[in-house]
DNA sequence: ACCTGAACACCGTTCAAGT
DNA sequence: ACCTGAACACCGTTCAAGT
């Protein structure tokens, strides 16, 4: 008998790929060995031919999101560059929910991770910042160097609960009032009043912006100063 | 025959603090149920009494460490009451290396939590703060809200990995030096020249304050100008 | 030499059986 | 009514046996 048609063969960039896809539709939580082999139509074992272990699957993944990033362009001055590619950064990020989460839970600093450093520093000492301040900056923006800052007042909504009865709603409203006025007060202020769900209605890409330009600002501020670091 | 010697009982608390005390010496990665039920001298099942599920107990086991942030102190000034509060959460984070991270993976906000935004946003408001623009900078806060910051430059050493000889050392540093010129400037500024592990140096201490200051500078800029949205 | 099935040492959680 | 052992449906990875 001849063996069964087999599927195109495997390779790194193959399995990547697919981990890629699965955690697009599945969530990263589903991405295993054994059921990225599966949706592969492979055995588990196979996958360890192209990837050393779950680890580096994940940085792989990375990978695959940031190269996505556009290339830098180097007409632009400092504060548009960093801007540019910081917000590039987000795009790609935006494309894969679990991208935030992947980065943030890896350690290992693979090249393509290393290159947008490299890129976003290379900026900044090109506008005229010390190697010193440099680092500092890239330290204060922190995770917008990937596009993302940290979900704050995010709450994903509890489907399964029982919806409470409206009494139950109002007398929870009015707990959460005592206890946390100021919270309320933001919610609010950000929603405009419609409170279905605290917090839901932040405009994301309005808040991270609005940080970003804060601190483009700053380090702005600093660069002409001459800053330096007076450390011991 | 008498029943064997009973362990204390359990309670929500001893569950918690055993889990903490359990990430602390054994890293977070270590606290499972089982591993939890066996450190307790108590079968895996028991647990459940105390918490609905494992997300409950990590939820549980960041209200502990948050627990120990020092109380606001209502004598300072917007800046100093923020800056305090943010310090002593920095303490805390400091005390459990694992904290960061659990407290990143959690989405869920619990009373502790909540109770913690609302400090600083009632600090933000006390001192002349819209609700709107209390929103806003609370978001370019971040994670410094807790006390941390991502760890850009961190990379823990590979201690299993064979130490390269020599002349392979040089070999990736000059390739290191050709990819990532502005990285490796950056490192040498931040550690004086001393670069046995690229950014093992960096006195994250130090780009914690700077940041923090960076941003609270740019939010009394904001204040003082009676900044507000123009979102349409 | 290559490949892979079974096995190992774990998970979180359900559930029925036992007291 | 309470408690809990066994079981279920998973993990990542090792390793020896098979071709």
């Amino acid at each position: 008998m001849a063996p069964p048609a087999r599927r195109a063969p495997l390779s790194t960039e193959r399995v990547l790929r697919a981990a890629v896809d699965l955690a697009d539709v599945a969530g990263v939580e589903a991405v295993s060995m054994r059921r990225l082999a599966q949706e592969l139509g492979v055995v588990p074992m196979a996958l360890y031919k192209h990837v050393a272990n779950k680890d580096q699957l994940l940085d792989g993944m990375v990978d695959v999101v940031l190269a996505e990033i556009d290339p830098a362009d180097p007409a632009l001055d400092w504060q548009a560059a960093v801007r540019a590619r910081v917000l590039s950064a987000r795009q790609a990020v935006l494309r894969h929910p679990w991208a935030r989460q992947a980065i943030e839970s890896r350690t290992h600093r693979t090249p393509t991770v290393l290159g947008h450093m490299d890129s976003l520093a290379g900026a900044f000492r090109r506008g005229g910042f010390s190697a010193d301040l440099t680092h500092h900056v890239m330290h204060a923006l922190g995770n917008r160097i990937w596009g993302f800052s940290p979900e704050l007042f995010y709450e994903p909504p509890a489907a399964d609960a029982a919806t409470p009865s409206v009494a139950e709603q109002q007398a929870l409203a009015a707990e959460f009032a005592e206890r946390y006025p100021h919270i309320l007060e933001i919610a609010v202020a950000a929603t405009g009043g419609d409170l279905s769900g605290v917090g839901g209605g932040c405009d994301e890409q309005f808040e991270f912006e609005f940080a970003l330009d804060l601190l483009l600002d700053g380090f702005d501020r600093l660069r002409v100063q001459g800053w330096s670091s007076r450390r011991s």
